[in-house]
RNA sequence: GCCGAAGUAGCUCAGCGGUAGAGCAACGCUUUCGUAAAGCGUAGGCCGUGGGUUCGAUUCCCACCUUCGGCUCCA
């Protein structure tokens, strides 16, 4: 006799076990027909037509793009479409598996021949074709020998359902989409929409591999991925965002830009020219007082360093198939890819006291990491960058304030670039399964690290098992302008290398003792390479001023007026501005557009009237027309937006 | 590294067994112009690299390199 509580709180009796649609329906008609399916105890989500037995809290699922939950069952719906229809089309293809996933569901399967984008139309026309007929998702029980019975050909459904009985389940379900024993059926947990009808804002999106259960020796899987809303306007806006995401493209931008290159003999690593490498020193001057500012110490470690020194550190063991070696007079050298190694050998220089910590040492460090070829992605993953790194040699009890103050730095640098707090995301990660050290002080250490989050007056999730295997870590994931998350600063505990069986830091304590100290590795941008690209992004290229490799673009109206031009030209470079002079015979309307497609922030138009009244007639990146401003307070308005670090508009909040 | 797709002028792209095409950019000349493209002309190519098929390959086949979309990885 189940008692079932709305979210509401009202409370509704039924004398025998009832489905999710007659609950549905004793609310309201109207409800009925919008439902797709009910969640459980705000934990189970259940078809609408299976019973529930027992007492529950009950919420009716409707088709809306703004709850998760009917995401969820419509992409999972999707899914069991989009399978069908490559099974009409490729007979023989084999299915593994198909959840929803962030965006949309994708469906890992092994087709005869393989899938391509060309196929893509008609996998979608059958797609439409199953959700016009409108055929139920029906629910199939099968005790376990039965259900094992019907995958017995099938190397993948049959581990499915093998994983799922070792999981405890005692039955196992199929959803049928029509007609039991007529129609395409599937093994699957569910649960589902009502019917196929409902999955109409559907389509493909893309086609990739992946392995059978992520696992790079095991199978290559063909995965199809696709997307479904429940409204067929939220799949447009979605397109559309992908559009956006296009023409902000840090590879496209930055040869438009003329930022950098990559050259094709040399994969992963980068050409900056010079607009590019303007935005990247100012990225560098900027970090480099902001670490001036929190009690860093710069330094400088050599690039290349002995095996030897590799060894103690363990990264010759651990990361060598990724590190670039090298010899020289039969000794191996490696191309450094971190850091650390060598800001604990300037820190073991002398003796230290405990008077001396903690010590902030912070270097742009020129790594070289041999990525797997196929990871390489732009300026985003490369195989040389820099890194704002540091690594703060404290004491266990230092360890907390460090990291709050780590933290507020944080903050304040990530805002600078146009991201504030509500753009910021925290995560953190604790102990994996492969770990050193004892549960006592990982407990700890977690503590720590969490307590001076909140302190720092953030917010953060956990991730859990994802720490390093020698401490754990809080990692900070930026929100673009365009909803896009980059992880990009990171703060890890570790007493592994600086301890006595690696590189044995230590200073003198108070009572005279030598004590191993603590490090914490620490980055902000992460990588300027990768940082600089996510700015392009973010900005669709449109610098903030004092970021900006052009900040002024002077456009003389005909010939007579490039001596006027050349002036202010010369007397803003020497307040340190960024400014050329467009010298080509072109009509202003073209050096406008010029000006305006290269994304320039400010072109002051100079004509006989403006030479007259020693001014310019001035015009923003976004076409906006400023009116005339004399030579002083033209000056004074770049000085002051440089100043105040001004964001556009369009990621300000 | 693995799966799929792609690589043609500086850029964006067309062509696809028979002498390589356009627009923009560049360069030259004319124009000196008031807020998103002045006009005319010139030059520009190992059609990613190597092999094969063919009388003949940018085009078809194979291998490799690089890039893109994913997977795996990311100290």
């Amino acid at each position: 006799m189940p008692r079932i509580t709305l979210p509401d709180g009202k409370v509704l009796d039924f004398p025998a076990p009832v489905t999710g649609l007659m609950v549905a329906t004793a609310i309201g008609p109207g409800l009925a027909r919008k439902a797709i399916g009910v969640k459980l105890d705000g934990t189970e989500i259940r078809d609408l037509a299976r019973p529930i037995e027992s007492d529950c809290a009950l919420k009716v699922i409707t088709a809306r793009d703004d709850d998760p939950d009917a995401l969820f069952l419509l992409r999972h719906s999707a899914a069991h479409v989009l399978a069908e229809a490559i099974c009409a089309l490729h007979p023989g293809t084999r299915l593994a598996y198909g959840p929803p996933v962030e965006d949309g569901f994708f469906y890992d399967l092994k087709p005869p021949q393989p899938i391509s984008e060309a196929d893509f139309p008609a996998i979608e026309a059958k797609m439409q074709e199953i959700v016009a007929a409108n055929r139920p998702f029906v629910r199939c029980e099968y005790t376990a020998a039965d259900g094992l019975a019907r995958t017995q050909d099938d190397k993948y459904k049959r581990d499915n359902a093998e994983r799922a009985l070792q999981k405890g389940d005692s039955k196992l379900s199929f959803y049928v989409s029509g007609q039991p024993g007529k129609d395409w059926e599937d093994l699957c947990a569910g649960p589902h929409v009502p019917s196929t009808g409902w999955l109409k804002a559907s389509k493909v999106m893309a086609v990739a591999g992946a392995y059978w259960h992520g696992d790079q020796a095991s199978d290559q899987l063909t995965r199809v991925y696709g997307t479904c809303f429940a409204d067929e306007k939220t799949l447009k806006v979605h397109l559309h965002r992908l559009e956006e995401a296009k023409r902000r493209n840090h590879r496209k931008l930055g040869k438009e830009m003329h930022l950098f290159h990559l050259e094709e003999d040399n994969p992963g690593q980068v050409f900056w020219h010079p607009r590019g490498w303007s935005i990247y020193v100012t990225l560098m001057d900027y970090m480099r007082h902001k670490q001036r500012e929190h009690g860093y110490v710069e330094v400088h470690t050599p690039s290349v360093m002995a095996r030897s020194l590799w060894e103690r550190s363990g990264h010759w063991e651990k990361y060598r198939e990724n590190m670039f070696t090298t010899e020289s007079e039969k000794r191996d050298f490696a191309i450094k890819p971190m850091n650390c190694p060598g800001h604990l050998l300037i820190f073991k220089q002398g003796l230290k006291s405990y008077r001396d910590l903690p010590m902030r040492i912070a270097e742009f460090g020129s790594c070289c990491r041999n990525e797997a070829s196929g990871a390489l992605h732009g300026i985003l993953r490369v195989r040389g960058f820099v890194q704002d790194d540091a690594h703060i040699l404290c004491t266990d009890a230092q360890v907390e304030s460090e990291v709050v103050n780590f933290c507020r730095m944080l903050t304040a640098v990530y805002a600078d670039f146009g991201f504030p707090a509500e753009r910021i995301g925290v995560k953190l990660a604790t102990r994996p399964d492969k770990r050193i050290g004892d549960d006592a002080s990982w407990d700890k250490s977690e503590k720590a690290l969490g307590d001076a989050v909140a302190a720092a007056g953030m917010r953060y999730t956990l991730s859990p098992g994802e720490g390093a295997f020698y401490g754990p870590k809080l990692e900070f994931t930026l929100f673009d302008a365009i909803g896009r998350g980059w992880q990009c600063g990171t703060i890890q505990l570790d007493s592994n290398l600086p301890g006595k069986d690696r590189l044995d830091a230590t200073y003198v304590a108070e009572d005279g003792s030598r004590k191993n100290c603590v490090m914490l590795h620490r980055v902000i941008l992460g990588s300027l390479e990768r940082f600089l690209g996510i700015l392009i992004e973010h900005f669709e290229g449109k610098f903030p001023l004092w970021l900006a490799p052009e900040q002024v673009r002077i456009l003389p109206i005909s010939d007579a007026q490039l001596g006027f031009a050349r002036t202010i030209r010369d007397r803003l470079a020497a307040r340190g501005m960024r400014v050329t002079v467009d010298e080509k015979a072109d009509m202003l309307g073209a050096k406008v557009r010029e000006a305006r497609l290269q994304r320039v922030n400010y072109f002051a138009v100079v004509g006989q009237k403006e030479v007259e009244a020693s001014a310019v007639a001035l015009q923003n990146q976004a076409g906006e027309k400023l009116g005339s401003f004399v030579l002083d307070a033209f000056e004074a308005r770049l000085l002051q937006e440089i100043d105040e670090k001004r964001l556009p508009a369009s990621v300000a909040s």
